[in-house]
DNA sequence: CTGTTACCGAACTGTTTGTTCAATATAATT
DNA sequence: AATTATATTGAACAAACAGTTCGGTAACAG
């Protein structure tokens, strides 16, 4: 890629990050970003159709980024985790985040957290129902498997967002310990 | 109040919450909806500031009336919810919803459920809140309270949600005793 | 019947969106 | 280094939308 379209495209994202910690999405104009990202409004719309897809992408290169990064994790010591999960995918998932990798947490954090909270169960609810099977405790088993799997992912961005809503105090272990008591 | 101003605010509404079956609520346009209110435009602005006001107000009109009666029916038969609680109270909430009063579940079941959820979980955490200690059954006695409330909201949501995707199958007792079992 | 209040609708200002285009700057190719 | 290709720029533009104003009309209350 061009480094000129590479540094355009990661001001656009710098700068819309940076307003999403201000603003509601509803109420950023493309004039609000391209001031900030300092890009000429044509530049902008060379880049993304409209704000709804430019949010659409943010969210596809941070989550498909992490869940991508954890797949090729997941399958280089495929045995650890057979073995030892659901412990360490989940708190694998809180470390990642914890370490505010692309400012992920900046954004969970931000008035818009439904905004980002809701792709993040897309990909959740796949992430879980390959896990489903190490979740077979004496619980729940009565319910139906779509059902659980929606429970036990809102459970999981319940629990983010109190974390981070709570200043992160705990530990990425004490929260999956949480997580894991509350499933 | 003036039937007038009671029969433009009630055409506003309608024509609002139709469309918010059809559309985003950030893609509805206050064109959109006076035409379909088939009110002047003037008019509009006469009753609500703005189109967040207007859901605002929808929204309080909906949630503060179905938790109202709740309080007022459940300071009534307090004795009743006393002794049989907390099944009664989360019976009569997923009963209230199954009449689909105010058309409620439209809005719920559309594209937009994210944003009366979200007001709804308000709501919801203060009822928990009261409801806690009915709660305190053998599990998740360790989490703090504060977080063990919005779990209980969160998976009361979820469970909702679930319900009316797949079309409200289950009878209110049914959907009661899942929501139980899964909290 | 009379004063009050709400509705109408059209016109108007200002903002935002998304597009176009010629000029300019930067990258890639030979 | 010269040339070709591509990205950016800034301004100008039409269309859509938000929110306001105001004179005229209809409905309500006493």
């Amino acid at each position: 890629m061009d480094r000129r379209q590479r540094k355009t495209r990661e001001a656009i994202f710098r700068a819309f990050t940076n307003l999403l910690s201000e603003k509601d999405f509803m109420h950023i104009t493309v004039g609000d970003i391209i001031d900030r990202a300092d890009i000429g409004r044509a530049t902008f719309y060379a880049h993304f159709e409209t704000k709804d897809f430019l949010l659409k992408e943010l969210c596809e290169e941070l989550f498909c980024h992490i869940f991508d990064s954890m797949n090729n994790e997941h399958s280089d010591h495929r045995h650890i985790f057979n073995c030892d999960a659901p412990e360490s995918v989940f708190l694998h998932l809180f470390r990642h985040l914890s370490k505010n990798d692309n400012k992920i947490l900046d954004l969970l954090s931000g008035r818009n957290n439904e905004l980002f909270l809701q792709y993040f169960k897309t990909n959740l609810c796949k992430l879980i129902e390959n896990q489903l099977p190490t979740f077979n405790a004496d619980k729940n088993n009565s319910l139906p498997t779509d059902f659980r799997i929606k429970l036990i992912a809102s459970t999981f961005v319940e629990t983010v967002r109190w974390w981070v809503a709570n200043g992160m105090k705990e530990t990425p272990e004490t929260i999956t310990e949480y997580f894991l008591c509350a499933v």
